[in-house]
DNA sequence: GTCTATAGCAGGATAGAC
DNA sequence: GTCTATCCTGCTATAGAC
């Protein structure tokens, strides 16, 4: 098989490892089981695991990136692309109650191990961070849009956390519901009459 | 030294380790160094890993009890021991930006290790969720108090989530000062006239 | 109750044959 | 590019002396 192919291959499983199981807990065995390679023939594409890390890093950024692009095209007006962000709570909330949010989780992880990746896998939050204020400048909110985008990527990983938690599906679905709600009162069809700031 | 005295500390300096490097990451010779302690000596205390686990998260039950007393006995009202609880993620600020929410992440961890104690970590979010209902109850919201509870737990793990991502101070003051109007508007002194639902 | 010594195993990583 | 064999390290855990 071609390098590139197999390389693929084990960044891909590395990444659903990493973000079922975790980054430390998965061992270069788990992976080469997966892919069906040999332990050995593992370090002819990866000399260390952290390599592996940085590559589902990057991966990871590129399927931020995919996903950011997808929204953008999808969505008629900014609130709708930014109720597509809120609304992939939802949609994974299997996975979401059994592993949590994929770059919330490794972030933390990689805080306690104070790896020398840790800002690049903060730098993904930031990926969602940028895009969602652009959206919200959009919506003619530019003095606080950057507020505006962490108010709602906070709500989005406190919900994720908790799901994870209290493994309750209604519970994601009600504060989707609020946060749907709470965008509402922020489209410039609908303007809040009291403040612009998150409430 | 007497042993309960010695499993105390033991106790202690892995719900620091723990909390600040991780459980899994977390080795017995890390332990049995901070306690002054041979290794061989600690198994005359705890014989495996997860019994220490089980201990420290017994610890930090106890700990989260005695906090929640504290604001009971401190509060004037149910909306004073409730903004105790939002406070404390500015009072601990400098530690939730390093490692988070301690029971928040440990929650997480577990999670993903798929660790038998999962659930027992779950309780020491319970414990807040139950608390918190119950001032929530006190301020007249019998029916949403649930509800309402596990919408600020769910906020403060959002803001801890981000801290430790984002290193940025600020954010978690704006966001407190934002919990705190939220919870203004849902005091009887001050009734929202929208809605008692989250917003 | 504390120590040293050590078993036993799994992890990351390497060497070299094919 | 893939394999097997192997090394080293660090971990959990045990045995037994003091």
């Amino acid at each position: 098989m071609r390098a590139s192919e197999t390389r693929r291959q084990i960044v891909e499983v590395a990444d659903r490892l990493f973000y079922e199981i975790g980054y430390e807990a998965t061992s270069f065995a788990d992976i080469a089981r997966d892919v069906g390679l040999s332990r050995g023939n593992f370090y002819y594409h990866f000399k260390t695991k952290d390599e592996i890390l940085d590559a589902v890093i990057e991966r990871r950024a590129a399927t931020v990136h995919a996903l950011l692009d997808t929204w953008e095209d999808a969505g008629e007006s900014p609130s709708d692309r930014i109720r597509s962000f809120v609304r992939i709570l939802v949609e994974n909330r299997t996975k979401i109650m059994a592993h949590g949010c994929p770059v919330g989780t490794l972030c933390a992880e990689l805080s306690k191990l104070q790896h020398a990746a840790r800002d690049d896998a903060a730098r993904l939050f930031a990926l969602f961070r940028t895009w969602l204020a652009r959206q919200f400048v959009a919506l003619g909110h530019e003095g606080e849009a950057d507020a505006l985008a962490l108010h709602l990527l906070m709500r989005s990983q406190g919900v994720a956390a908790l799901a994870t938690a209290f493994r309750d599906e209604d519970f994601i679905r009600r504060e989707v519901a609020d946060m749907e709600a709470w965008l509402e009162a922020r489209c410039p069809a609908a303007p809040s009459t009291v403040s612009h700031r998150p409430d």
